[in-house]
DNA sequence: ACTTTTAACTTGCATTTTGCAAGAACAAAA
DNA sequence: TTTTGTTCTTGCAAAATGCAAGTTAAAAGT
């Protein structure tokens, strides 16, 4: 990874500063665990960035892919401990977007009692 | 705007979920607040892409421009309360560059100390 | 066992966003 | 009025994104 400083804020968004790394994370949080899971998210992300999204993120620790069955290569994935770690991150924007723009819907109770601890392993 | 759903999180994206919107933001919270100021920062920003996002920032009501001295039509940049909404959704993400993301500075204390209420109008 | 269906991707190509280099408009200073 | 520095704009190459279509592997049905 190159990052354009040291800044530890400017490198948290080289990692997840695009349109669609935290929302992956934000419907892991709220359950999604298979690629089918984040196609049935109303945003409609496109496969072919699904797949490279979801590869990046592995590469990057804050997914895994657990085997789910043995002897499929294709799993399911869950949120390692450094992804979830950006839960109160994703909290903060979900609280600002329905603070500041109109006509959004309310975060689930679900998603603000999650905790980076809900995730271990 | 049109927004990708009705979700705060995907929509807040929607406005801030580039790779520079957000750095700019943390250095108007560190105290930037001319064009020059923003290109000082160690992440090197283009002049095209620093005068766009300055101009969709404001479109969105983060950032005003201050007219600095009279007769002057650039002025100043300064955040508005909706900009400084943000802070704390910053913050999470530098407590998570500096815990996650190896060697990278440590956000200083004025960065940590800041809050919304400080930028009113 | 074998066909069908569904899930999990890949590929190709058009569109949009980003990055770099150069230069223009304006204000302040000399 | 020339110079200097700041604030932007423009043009073009490169990278990221989006859509449509196709491929591969596992699961489900017969």
């Amino acid at each position: 990874m190159n990052f354009r400083s040291g800044c530890p804020i400017a490198s948290a968004l080289d990692i997840v500063g695009d349109k669609w790394s935290l929302v992956i994370i934000r419907s892991m949080v709220m359950g999604a665990t298979s690629y089918s899971d984040f196609l049935k998210t109303p945003e409609k992300i496109a496969t072919n960035i699904l797949a490279e999204r979801l590869r990046r993120l592995e590469l990057a620790g804050l997914i895994l892919q657990a085997q789910a069955r043995r002897g499929s290569i294709r799993g399911t994935y869950a949120l390692t401990p450094k992804g979830a770690g950006l839960i109160p991150a994703l909290q903060a924007l979900g609280q600002w977007g329905e603070q500041n723009i109109p006509g959004r819907w309310k975060c689930p109770d679900r998603f603000n009692a999650a905790r980076p601890e809900d995730f271990p392993r």
